[in-house]
This record gives structure tokens, C-alpha cells and sequence, in this order.
RNA sequence: GGGAGGAUAGGAAAGCUGGCCAACUCCGCCGGACUUAAGAUCCGGUCCUUAGUGGUUCAUGGGUUCGAAUCCCAUUCCUCCCA
């Protein structure tokens, strides 16, 4: 007999299933899930776990179903991170060396070489299948590769020539992230601050100062007709310039920017912000103003000049306020000309005074500047003699009329500042001319996504109304980079395909990708791919037979079944790729994906999982810690796949326990011989209805539920079965079969266990590739569950009723309903209106006899059928049970559980005043 | 700000096509049995009350209904996405 030892389990069991899982084309019906692969930049945690195994127990299961299962694997290294991260640990960074070599524990000569970014990748791909074997996911790791393979490419390039022809790659203006000192568009991880800052687009209000334009930035234009003067800062350094052949007169900073901005910029003169003081500008829609002094003027923030609102802008407002109680410019008066409810006649001025502000300075101002933005562009209107719009789109409007009109241009600028580079440089907005696009925006490619969404299999189904959003609201995606790795764009070969634009149709490529290295890469041109994967004929293609082998392979396995990914990628990568997949095989109905789940995210001791804060717990430690089991049954078990999950250690262990009780119990009671019981009969019924349950879940990716029902639920059963026998007897070989299915049913969640297990009783062959149980409608017996369940609540009742009487009870009396209250029983059950059913019921002669009585019994078992599940009611009108016989066969189990003598009576009759209570399937309980 | 999902016992979580639900199950905790002891295992308890009953609950506030955790509206908070 065996010995609990995982370590052990896992062992054997890597050996047996070394080539195991490698599917190739057959017989069998095929069945093709895969999940989005990962980004190999960092050790895998316990997050990651989960992400792989949910689709490792849904391939277990099928494969046992008798599918031809594929599960393949590969690693996607296109992208910049990796490319920042191999720069910051050349550059000797402390914290992104000690994360890689203390968190992730990469040794120091292989962390010398990571300042070559495809090392990194290549370094964690490497971990990564190696830590997932050692999670035993039953992957075909022969298919696997990176996507910066020349095959891979090829692949890409064939994919983006069927995405170019149908017109979908498109070029354009963009404005970008840029570090003037890189010379390059700065991605996310590339920020040393900012990484929260967007792209805002600014209107520049154009006020005419003699010759020259002051443009001030603002996201109000409506506002215009509120100007009361412009806000300079006297400590800052202006210029006047040139811009497009006219003169501006900016801040110096401004001035560098708009040159990123599509703007010919020659600078002039400076011009001190105190010489602008107290000057006269005018725009046609608020005529004559002045510009006045403000400190807080930023000169880094759009053009450094400010057009003022006091009216409508708290700073605008109090930074005027603060000048008039000094007794300056007390000519100037706010301009309302926006109408918004609640906030009084000069909103600004209402929202100071009644916040309590009373400086520029207080911390409040952003928050009232915000309340009251909000408040104008969801309810406020423009005063009639404005046109009396509301704001949100008189916004819109007087934006474009001045750009029309009053040669108004737009400027692009952060909402939050500052925004630093890693390389310590403050990164500006830059305008890229020649910018590419996949153009998700176009109606009739919606249209084709949008109707496919409608023929998938969404899990779980409150995802699809997310999906069907995001089509909606898709708009054109920059789909080249210039920096990282990644496929050469093919129009453009100085930049590199997006990695979210080239991981869109490679569950495709997996159905070769075994086979297609073995063809040089040279020859793989777009004619190759489009015969292997449209099945297009032409006689110059190189290696006919090698490509008839890849093209059969594609149509055993394509369309794919169910894609898996977390949530997270439904805005993005989920969505884009069912937009590839429809044009690359367009009109090929038969070759779109069929099915998606999606994932809820991971928790680590209820903070979310985060490598850079340090909160992650590597999933190899976790392996190693409490074996793979363990962790496989504890993320399966914790939550359903599309539920968040919270990883607790302390919660971990207990599942460990779990698993070696499961196994002990098999050893103990596989090899019993004993003749069957009548309690056996319940067993089996049981199991029966164990194995449609869990095989439901595990159809509908319930892993959670799936579990309670193999585990747990057989679990409980076996305990109540074992506590029926008593101490007489060990079990009946009936247990053979039981054990056989239970460890099928598990072998999906922990399949080294149940692997050792299978070899002791099965002997031959490996239990992952195992029939899967079918229920046998034959061994279902609702009498002997019902008996089961009528013992099971008498004993509870008993029990309850001794807690609460508190003495030691002599002997107990089970006094059984008589047979007119089962007849009541019967009509209160089927009865259609069962307000009717008393009326009914004293039809009847004889109990019109029994009058009182029988009146208080049909209300007594009116509110017990409403308190029995259905399950249990509806066996019981269809074929009563004999109580007496149930009790009288139970007599000795009962005294054993009770420790007294048990007297089984008929109610009516035995002298007991309690008796009288006695109800069908609820005997009364007299204990003495 | 926009979009999507969510809020049920100490924790996780089922129920959510309205009545059968003090609420499956698991973990934790408490008590008991077994054991020299510990662990493991088994049994019981874990809102208040109680001879197996009854009562109060399902983020908050309203509404629909004979009846709502379940449907509708508002509010608060949480998670994910917005190139």
C-alpha cells in the first residue's frame, strides 16, 4: 500500500507523461483550446498558475471524454518592456536588478547577460515551461515557439498582407509620447514618472497683441465670450515667434513643443512676462482685455499663457479676487454666461464661497475645479443671447468655429505633470506624421465582428454585453512601434508591428508550427501560408508534400473551440482577434473561433498581485512548498475561473490535507471484498448522480462547483456510508468501483496523485487518458436515497432535540405517521391550487371524520412540503416510502448512534401525546 | 469622465427565470469522541431564541408586488478596461 508523497507522485508521474500530451491529427472528434500567451519578462506567480491551469483541467477533462485534445503553448516577446528592463540593468539599476535577482532569483552570470533584451525573454521562456511542466499541464510542448521565430514572421507577414489588402492598414497623423533626448515615442514602462498621464487635446485661443499672437491653451472654448483678461506670469521668460509664418508669443518651453507638433517654429526674441503686464489684447468674440500678473502661471503647462474665466474657473476667480482686494483692476467683473443648477449666478464665486476657500493655495482648488467642470458639462446651458446650447456641445462647436474663424489651432499637452523619461528628461507630446494604423473604426469590419460575436460561446455569457461594446466603440489602432522586438512593418521597415497587433491569429500557427521549421524560412512566402491556411493552389509552391502534411493538420484542428484569457484583454487583444481572424479568413465561417472564457483576476492576501510592489508569490514556490496538487486544487477550488481569486498561504495547506485524505481513504477501501449491503445501493445511486454533476460543471468550465461535487460531495456520502455499516463491517467491493470513479473524476484537478493511485488499481496505462465515468441511469435508486435522507433528518432532529433538553435520555421513541396523513400528503403535493387543497381533502368521508385533527394536519404538511426540496417531495408522491420498514431495518444503526434503546411505533395508538405531531416523512421524537 | 461587472455569515462562496432560503459547500474557530499526548480522523456547534420551533437578516435609501437577496430607480464602495 502506497504512501502519501507527492514530491514522490510528481516524479513518477513527469516521467510517464513525458511525450504523453504531444496530439497529432487522428480518428477521434478533436477538440482545440488554447489561452493567450505569455509575455516572459519575470518569474511566474501563483496568478499566472491559475491562468494556465483552468485550461489544463478543462483538456484533462475532454482527453478523457475521448477527444483528441490540443493544448499548445509558446511565449510572446514582441515589445518594448523588455527592452527598457535589459536597459535599466545595463544601466545598473538598483531596483530593477533587485527585483530579477532577489525577487525572481536569476542567477548573477545569467543576469550579466540580460542587458541583450532577447536574453530576458529567452531566459523566462525557458522557466516558464519549465515551472508549467512542473505544474503538469498536459501541453504539446513540440509545437511551442517565440514570436520573433523567422518562421513566426513569415507567418505575420502573410497575415498583415490579407489585413493591408482588404484595407484595414491605414496611415496617419498621431500624437505620441516622446523623449526629445531618445529621440523615440515613450512607452509605459519606459516612464520613470507619469505613467498615468494622457494625451490631452487643448484648443488655443488666438488674442491679438499688436502684430503678434498671445494663444492661450484651454479644454472651455465655449467659455470665450467670459474672458475678462489673460493671466502672464512676470517671473517667466516669453518668446516671440514664429510659427507657420506668424508671429506667437509663447513661453519658451511652449515654444519647443509646438515645434513637435506639426509646427515651423523660429524663435525671435524673449520678452520678460513683466513686459506683457497690464497690455491690451483682443479676440473678436470678448473684445479688449488686459493681461494681468499671476504667479501661478506655469510656463511648462500648454503655452504658459492663461485666458481668464472667473465666472466659470475657481483659480480664474480668487487669483482675481486676490488683485481687487489690493485695490488693482477693480474694473474687471466676472462674465457669467453659463446656466447651471444649484450653483447661483456666478458659479465660480458659489463654489469658493461655499467650499470656505480663501486662497489660490488651498488643496481644495482641484477638487472644485473639478466639481464645478463636471456640474457645467453634464447640466449647464450657454445664456440665450449665446445660443443657449448646452455645454457639451457648444464645447464642440465653438471650438470648430474658431478654428475656422480666428485661425484657432489645436495643441496637444498632459493632463497630469510632470511626465519623466527613464532616461531623467521631461517627455512632450510629438506629433508622428507617418504613424500606422489597423483601422478598427471601419463600420462594415465591425459588422463582420459583430455579427460572428453573435455565433460564439461566451463564458461566462455577462461578457458579451463587454465585447459588444468595445466593437462599438473601437476606434484606429497605432499598430507600429519603433522601438522594441517584433516583425518589420512591411510598408515601413524602420518600424515594428505593435506585439498586440501580431498575437492576434497565431492559434492557427500553433497547428503547424511543429512542422513548419522544418522548411527554411526563405521560402515562406505569403503563397505557402495562404495554401496551408485558405487551402489557395498554386504550382510554384516549394516542399509540396511537407505543406499538404501542415494543411491537413490545419483542418483537423481548425477552428479552434475555446480561447481562454483574463478579463483584462477583452477591450483589447480578445476583441482585435476575432477582427483578424475575419478578414485573414474571410467568409470562411467554418475557420472563425468558436468559444471564449474569460478569467477574473488574481489576489495576493487580498491586494492585487503586483511583481514591481513586490506582492507576488512565485508559482514555483508554491509548487515546491505544498506540491502540485495542491496548488492546482486550491486555484480551482477557491473560486469559478471568471471569479477573482485571493491566494492565501494559510488557506493552501488545508487543501493539501484534503488530497491526502482523498488518497488514504482509496488505500484504504480499494481493495475491501465485502458482500454488497442494502447501503450500497445508495452509495452507487449516489455516485450516479455525483458524476452528472461534476461532468456538467467541468462542461461549463465550472471548476469551483466541479470540485464540490467530486470531492466533497462523494466525500460526505462515503462518510455517512461508512457510518451506516458500523462497526461490523469495512465496506463491500462495490468500493472498487467507487474508488475507480472517484479518482477519474479528480484526475483532472490533481492528476499526479490520482496517476499513482490508478497505477495500483488499474495497473496499466495512464489514468489521464482514462475513460471518463458515464452515469448509469440503472444504479439510480430514489427509494434508497430517500430512506438515506428520511434516517439522515430523523438522526439530526434527534440529535438537535437531545442538545436542547439536556438530559440523558433512558430510550427514544420514533412514533411514524399514520397512513391517511400520507394521503394528505399526497393530495397537499399535487394539488394545482393549493389554497384548495382543506376544502379538497374534507370531500373525503372519512376524513371529514377525523375533523379538527385531520384540518391541523393538511396545514402542518402544507408548510413541511414547503420546507422539503423538490427532490424530495416529488420521489415521495411518485412512490411512497414504507417508513416502517426503513426504521426497522435502521434499528440497529440507530441504537448504535443513540447509545439507547430506539423503539420504532406507529403513531396513532402508542399512548404518547407527542406522537400525535407525527408527520409523513417527519416521525415524531420522544426521547425519555 | 466613459464602458463592463460586482457588494450575501469571521473569510471564500451558492442562491439571483420573485414565494420552497438562516442561506449548499469549503476554510477558520469552538466543543466532543478516539489517543499516553500531539497530529490525523470522526461527530456536533458556530445571528438571537427554541423539544426538532419561531424571529431578525442578504451594501444604503426608495419603488413595483399579495409576496423580493432575487425586478426597477437613486446613492456609497470595490474590480477590470479606455491605444
Amino acid at each position: 500500500m502506497g504512501e502519501f508523497n507527492l514530491e514522490k507522485f510528481e516524479e513518477e508521474a513527469h516521467e510517464r507523461w513525458l511525450h504523453a500530451f504531444e496530439s497529432d491529427p487522428g480518428r477521434l472528434e478533436k477538440f482545440y483550446l488554447n489561452v493567450a500567451f505569455p509575455y516572459p519578462s519575470g518569474a511566474m506567480h501563483v496568478g499566472h498558475g491559475r491562468t494556465y491551469i483552468v485550461p489544463d483541467v478543462i483538456a484533462r477533462f475532454w482527453r478523457m471524454k475521448g477527444r483528441q485534445v490540443l493544448f499548445p503553448m509558446a511565449f510572446h516577446v514582441t515589445g518594448a518592456p523588455v527592452v527598457g528592463i535589459s536597459k535599466r540593468i545595463a544601466a545598473k539599476d538598483e531596483k530593477t536588478i533587485r527585483l530579477y535577482r532577489d525577487l525572481y532569483r536569476v542567477p548573477q552570470n545569467v543576469l550579466d547577460e540580460f542587458t541583450d533584451p532577447l536574453t530576458i525573454v529567452k531566459h523566462f521562456a525557458a522557466e516558464y515551461q519549465r515551472v508549467m511542466t512542473t505544474c503538469g499541464l498536459s501541453i504539446d510542448w513540440r509545437r511551442r515557439f517565440i514570436t520573433v521565430d523567422p518562421t513566426y514572421s513569415k507567418f505575420i507577414e502573410w497575415q498583415w498582407k490579407h489585413l493591408y489588402d482588404a484595407g484595414h492598414v491605414i496611415k496617419g497623423a498621431h500624437p505620441v509620447r516622446y523623449c526629445t533626448v531618445d529621440d523615440n515615442p515613450v512607452g509605459d514602462h519606459d516612464l520613470l514618472e507619469g505613467d498615468k498621464a494622457e494625451v490631452i487635446k487643448f484648443t488655443l485661443v488666438m488674442f491679438r497683441y499688436g502684430d503678434a499672437f498671445i494663444p492661450c491653451a484651454t479644454l472651455r472654448p465655449e467659455t470665450i465670450h467670459g474672458v475678462t483678461n489673460l493671466w502672464a506670469n512676470p517671473d517667466v521668460t516669453y518668446v516671440k515667434a514664429t510659427v507657420d509664418g506668424k508671429a506667437w508669443i509663447v513661453s519658451k518651453e511652449a515654444a519647443d513643443k509646438l515645434s513637435l507638433q506639426e509646427h515651423n517654429v523660429e524663435i525671435i526674441e524673449e520678452i520678460q512676462g513683466s513686459e506683457l503686464v497690464d497690455k491690451k489684447v483682443s479676440h473678436p468674440l470678448c473684445g479688449e482685455i488686459t493681461i494681468l500678473p499671476a504667479v501661478f502661471v506655469d510656463p511648462d503647462m500648454a503655452t504658459g499663457m492663461v485666458m481668464s474665466v472667473p465666472a466659470h474657473a475657481p483659480f480664474d476667480y480668487i487669483a482675481l479676487r486676490d488683485l481687487q482686494q489690493q485695490g488693482k483692476y477693480t474694473d474687471i467683473k466676472p462674465v457669467p454666461l453659463i446656466k447651471v443648477e444649484g450653483f447661483g449666478e456666478i458659479p465660480a464665486q458659489h463654489v469658493v464661497e461655499k467650499s470656505g476657500v480663501k486662497s489660490q493655495e488651498d488643496s481644495r482648488m482641484d477638487a472644485l475645479t473639478q466639481e464645478l467642470y463636471s456640474a457645467e458639462f453634464s447640466k449647464g446651458k450657454l445664456f440665450e443671447k449665446f445660443g443657449g446650447k448646452p455645454v457639451r456641445v457648444a464645447r464642440d462647436d465653438f471650438a470648430a468655429l474658431m478654428t475656422e474663424k480666428y485661425d484657432s489651432v489645436v495643441m496637444y499637452e498632459f493632463d497630469v505633470r510632470p511626465v519623466v523619461c527613464r532616461c531623467g528628461n521631461k517627455v512632450k507630446v510629438k506629433i508622428l506624421h507617418d504613424q500606422w494604423f489597423l483601422k478598427y473604426s471601419d463600420p462594415e469590419w465591425k459588422q463582420q465582428v459583430s455579427d460572428h460575436l453573435k455565433d460564439m460561446d461566451l463564458v461566462p455569457p455577462e461578457v458579451r454585453l463587454e465585447f459588444d461594446r468595445t466593437v462599438d466603440w473601437l476606434k484606429d489602432w497605432a499598430c507600429t512601434r519603433r522601438v522594441g522586438l517584433g516583425t518589420r512593418f512591411p510598408w515601413d521597415t524602420t518600424q515594428l508591428i505593435e506585439p498586440l497587433s501580431d498575437s492576434t491569429v497565431y492559434m492557427a500557427y500553433y497547428t503547424i508550427a511543429h512542422k513548419i521549421h522544418e522548411i527554411d524560412s526563405k521560402l515562406l512566402t505569403p503563397e505557402v501560408f495562404d495554401y496551408i491556411f485558405l487551402g489557395k493552389e498554386n504550382k510554384e509552391l516549394p516542399e509540396k508534400k511537407k505543406l499538404e502534411a501542415m494543411r491537413k493538420e490545419f483542418l483537423y484542428w481548425y477552428p479552434y473551440d475555446f480561447r481562454f484569457s483574463a478579463k483584462d484583454l477583452i477591450s483589447n487583444h480578445l476583441t482585435f482577434q476575432i477582427f483578424h481572424h475575419a478578414t485573414v479568413f474571410d467568409g470562411q465561417k467554418d475557420k472563425m473561433p468558436k468559444g471564449m472564457v474569460v478569467f477574473g483576476m488574481g489576489l495576493l492576501n487580498g491586494a492585487k498581485m503586483s511583481s514591481s510592489k513586490g506582492n507576488v508569490f512565485l508559482l514555483e514556490d508554491a509548487v515546491t512548498e505544498f506540491g502540485a496538487d495542491t496548488v492546482r486544487m486550491f486555484l480551482m477550488g477557491s473560486a469559478e475561473p471568471w471569479q477573482d481569486f485571493d491566494w492565501r498561504n494559510e488557506l493552501v495547506l488545508s487543501t493539501r490535507k484534503q488530497i491526502e485524505r482523498f488518497y488514504n481513504t482509496v488505500q484504504e477501501i480499494k481493495d475491501i471484498n465485502g458482500e454488497p449491503h442494502d447501503i450500497d445501493r445508495w452509495l452507487m445511486s449516489r455516485l450516479q448522480y455525483h458524476i452528472t454533476r461534476t461532468t456538467d460543471a467541468l462542461d461549463n468550465f465550472q471548476t469551483r462547483q466541479a470540485l464540490q461535487e467530486a470531492y466533497f460531495g462523494i466525500e460526505t456520502d462515503l462518510k455517512w456510508y461508512r457510518r451506516r455499516l458500523g462497526k461490523d463491517s469495512d465496506g463491500s467491493r462495490e468500493l472498487h468501483t467507487l474508488c475507480s470513479v472517484w479518482t477519474r473524476l479528480l484526475s483532472p484537478f490533481i492528476p499526479f496523485t490520482t496517476e499513482n493511485l490508478w497505477k495500483e488499481m488499474a495497473g496499466e496505462g495512464l489514468v489521464s487518458f482514462a475513460p471518463w465515468p458515464v452515469a448509469d441511469p440503472k444504479l439510480v435508486n430514489e427509494k434508497a436515497e430517500l430512506a438515506e435522507e428520511l434516517l439522515a433528518r430523523t438522526v439530526e432532529d434527534v440529535e438537535s432535540i437531545r442538545k436542547l433538553i439536556q438530559i440523558t435520555p433512558k430510550a427514544i421513541t420514533i412514533a411514524l405517521a399514520p397512513e391517511w396523513k400520507h394521503e394528505i400528503f399526497r393530495m397537499t403535493a399535487t394539488a394545482s391550487d393549493k389554497n384548495m387543497v382543506v376544502k379538497e381533502i374534507m370531500k373525503d368521508e372519512s376524513m371529514r371524520k377525523r375533523g379538527k385533527e385531520a384540518t391541523d394536519a393538511a396545514k402542518q404538511i402544507t408548510t413541511l412540503i414547503h420546507r422539503l426540496p423538490p427532490y424530495v417531495v416529488e420521489p415521495l408522491v411518485r412512490e411512497p416510502i414504507n417508513e416502517q420498514a426503513v426504521f426497522d431495518a435502521a434499528k440497529g444503526f440507530l441504537e448504535q448512534e443513540f447509545g439507547v434503546p430506539v423503539h420504532i411505533v406507529e403513531a396513532e395508538g402508542s399512548g404518547h401525546v407527542k406522537a400525535l405531531t407525527a408527520l409523513p416523512f417527519k416521525p415524531s421524537i420522544i426521547i425519555e
